[in-house]
DNA sequence: CCTGCTACCTGATGGC
DNA sequence: TGCCATCAGGTAGCAG
């Protein structure tokens, strides 16, 4: 389930392959990836990419919290993966397994894979035309995120930390696994209400988010992604991770158990001894 | 503005 | 062993 670190590496490796690459074709083998995701009457989405995509230049490729941006003379394709979407790349135009959209350049072909069909491609004229590019917050490794910045969002929200740092309109690109790790890192309890922390805890979080965004992006930049190889994905995340699907293991810490609770319907791993 | 709930999908997992 | 039910995950849109 790529966050942040992943999706900035994905984008980093993506462009020596697609820089200046003409897409001679786009096929949408799967219609359901391109489809929006409200509202039916998307029954010719296909065929608008397909015809609005066919002959540009990919300009650059980008990413807003979790979105891959391929930049083309004439609008944006944004990809979002979701949960289990992948990119793949084959020298030529030949393609094999589940390809859901398929650009086709000189140079070779770019898949978009996602066999759950959550994720989706999807090609605008302005990147803002995606609600959830336009409702983006802060970046987490950007020079505008700091600790004032987190402290003043955080004091706008009542909500219990952990659905704070998953909301991508205040922090773009925090998923489960990193929102875990930041609290974990900060000693935090996911429970507490986002404006009652200290100021020493909102340092202690923003220097969290920070790191574990750094590390997992170093992680995930070595070895790079490798888009050739269909059984490729980032190696060596897990042996980073020290809360996130570690219910029931012992804390890196203290030694006592992780424990997973839900919120917001979904899993919260933490530490109750160390995040308070 | 803020918050919380649900639909969307399907491979993997667990129970019997 | 096979079958069925449930789960996981991020986002958009809606209701309150």
């Amino acid at each position: 389930m790529p966050e942040l670190p992943e999706v900035e590496a994905m984008a980093r490796a993506l462009w020596p392959l697609v820089a200046g690459q003409t897409i001679v074709r786009c096929r949408v083998i799967h219609p359901i990836a391109v489809r929006p995701n409200s509202g039916r009457g998307a029954a010719n989405e296909a065929a608008r990419i397909q015809k609005s995509v066919r002959g540009q230049k990919v300009r650059s490729v980008e990413r807003r919290g979790k979105y891959l941006l391929l930049r083309l003379e004439r609008g944006y394709l944004v990809l979002h993966f979701r949960l289990d979407g992948q990119l793949i790349w084959f020298d030529g135009r030949r393609t094999s397994g589940h390809i859901d959209v398929a650009f086709e350049m000189r140079r070779g072909t770019l898949g978009f894979v996602d066999q759950r069909h959550f994720g989706r491609v999807q090609w605008v004229r302005s990147p803002g035309d995606v609600p959830g590019v336009r409702a983006m917050g802060v970046e987490p490794l950007s020079k505008g995120f700091t600790g004032t910045r987190l402290a003043e969002m955080l004091r706008g929200s009542r909500r219990p930390l952990k659905l704070f740092l998953l909301d991508q309109s205040r922090i773009a690109g925090l998923g489960n696994i990193y929102s875990n790790e930041a609290m974990w890192l900060a000693r935090l309890n996911p429970r507490r209400a986002a404006n009652r922390l200290t100021e020493a805890e909102t340092r202690r979080l923003h220097k969290a988010i920070v790191d574990v965004l750094g590390r997992a992006l170093e992680c995930c930049l070595h070895p790079a992604p490798d888009f050739r190889d269909p059984n490729w994905w980032f190696q060596g995340l897990g042996e980073i991770l020290a809360v996130y699907g570690r219910a029931g293991e012992e804390c890196r810490a203290c030694g006592r158990r992780i424990r997973r609770i839900e919120q917001g319907g979904r899993s919260t791993f933490s530490c109750a001894h160390c995040q308070q």
